[in-house]
DNA sequence: TCTGGGGTCCTAGGACCC
DNA sequence: TCTGGGGTCCTAGGACCC
């Protein structure tokens, strides 16, 4: 043995995610609104609230508070993307329908989403990470895995130093918060990002397992949602200590091979999925909720419209990024919520709206069509990039050795800071 | 007062091939 | 001719996540 030897390096994995994302940084443009119930989200009705706001963006702080559009009184079929603490008082969460959220405080705010704008401080925030943590996951707009193991202080008190550093940079540079937890992999990590939120760090060690992870519910396990939450109720499993009692093979009895073996593993801590840095899209789709449900004969004309532009944003979604697709699909939902989908595979990949159009019609043939419709979307799968996109050096990935540098040169950054 | 939009992954049956 | 097994692709549905 070398007995000078240092300490071994802990895998340490971190998961960061921003506090409250859409409506801090709505908060950044209407810092009068701070403290009060706003909700954001909804449809046509709050962008023509947007309009009414006026065009002069270089004052949006100075518009006076009575001159926001309130909750009241809403129509349609919007729901809450989210919502500030403030309005959360009143039982208002994230995927309720705005006219319930409507009822349970009308002196809401309601503002528009602005998904153009949440993507820029995505990109932003993100960035200044990557330029600290090189290795990043990204989890969708506001959150993402990093790997500390590797970076420089990501080892100094289990990763706090570095989510600190981390933490501070992104306020500095945005005025937004987040929270982090580190922990030995992905799993504990999400969890513990959610312990001192907003604007806290939870660090978690492998033998922190017993009294940390095991009191809580099994539903605070990500993968775990409603149904297989009820399935553990039903067999008497609140808490995941209580899970980690069963052996493997009751839990594989009772949720099969592979769902059974992950509940093992995720009860004891265990999950060694990399952090991932980069990944190819699985399928590109888009669909659209109707104002009123529609009939398949009766409104034959304005669903044909509605399905028509369904393709041509599908196919110009597909071009803007570079990719074809083999599978073409469908999705209906019907007036009482149930759900089909018809797909259909082509001989060579397409991201030709008219191509697009005509496959997808050939699905819709196969749908039952008699109940009234509130959904229709459209999904292509089987992805391939489009050959002469590979040429554009943007959407080019970096061959290996480039993107090792890449991560050294963004190390030798974060090398500076210690 | 019913419940958005864009994704991923898993399961399961059938076709088809070796 | 019968039987079986494995692998892959296609299709439909469903759970789950952000």
């Amino acid at each position: 043995m070398n007995m000078n030897m240092k300490t071994p390096k802990l895998r340490r994995i971190a998961h960061l995610d921003m506090d409250a994302f859409y409506a801090s940084v709505e908060l950044l443009r209407y810092p009068q609104l701070k403290g009060l119930p706003v909700v954001i989200g909804g449809g046509r009705r709050a962008q023509d609230a947007a309009m009414m706001q006026g065009a002069d963006t270089t004052a949006l702080h100075k518009i006076p508070i009575h001159q926001f559009p309130l909750l009241a009184g809403y129509t349609g079929r919007g729901v809450i993307t989210t919502a500030t603490y403030a309005a959360r008082q009143f039982g208002i969460g994230s995927a309720m329908g705005l006219m319930k959220a409507a009822k349970l405080c009308p002196q809401a705010i309601l503002l528009p989403v602005d998904f153009a704008r949440y993507r820029h401080f995505s990109k932003t925030f993100k960035s200044i990470i990557t330029e600290i943590a090189p290795v990043m996951e990204d989890r969708g707009v506001d959150e993402v895995y990093l790997d500390f193991t590797d970076v420089p202080g990501g080892q100094r008190e289990g990763g706090r130093v570095l989510a600190r550093l981390i933490q501070k940079t992104i306020f500095d540079q945005t005025g937004l918060t987040c929270s982090v937890g580190v922990a030995p992999n992905k799993l504990l990590a999400k969890m513990a990002s959610e312990f001192n939120k907003p604007n806290g760090i939870a660090i978690v060690l492998e033998d922190d397992l017993q009294r940390v992870i095991w009191p809580l519910a099994c539903r605070k396990i990500n993968g775990v949602g409603p149904k297989a939450d009820d399935k553990l109720h039903q067999l008497g499993i609140q808490t995941i200590g209580e899970l980690a009692q069963h052996d493997v093979d009751w839990l594989i009895d009772h949720f099969g091979q592979k769902t059974g073996a992950w509940l093992f593993d995720a009860a004891h801590g265990h999950d060694n999925r990399p952090v991932v840095t980069q990944s190819e899209p699985v399928s590109i789709s888009r669909e659209t909720t109707f104002e009123r449900d529609l009939h398949a004969v009766r409104d034959k004309a304005e669903l044909g419209v509605i399905f028509t532009q369904l393709c041509e944003q599908v196919a110009a979604d597909l071009q803007r990024k570079g990719y074809q697709g083999k599978t073409i699909g469908i999705k209906l939902r019907f007036d009482d919520f149930k759900c089909v989908t018809r797909d259909q595979t082509l001989i060579d990949c397409t991201a030709d709206a008219k191509q697009i159009r005509q496959a997808a019609g050939q699905c819709l043939k196969r749908a039952p069509l008699k109940q009234a419709l509130r959904l229709l979307g459209v999904r292509v799968a089987n992805l391939c990039k489009t050959p002469s996109s590979s040429n554009n050096i943007e959407n080019m990935p970096l061959a290996p050795v480039q993107q090792a540098q890449a991560a050294i040169n963004k190390i030798a950054v974060a090398d500076q800071l210690f």
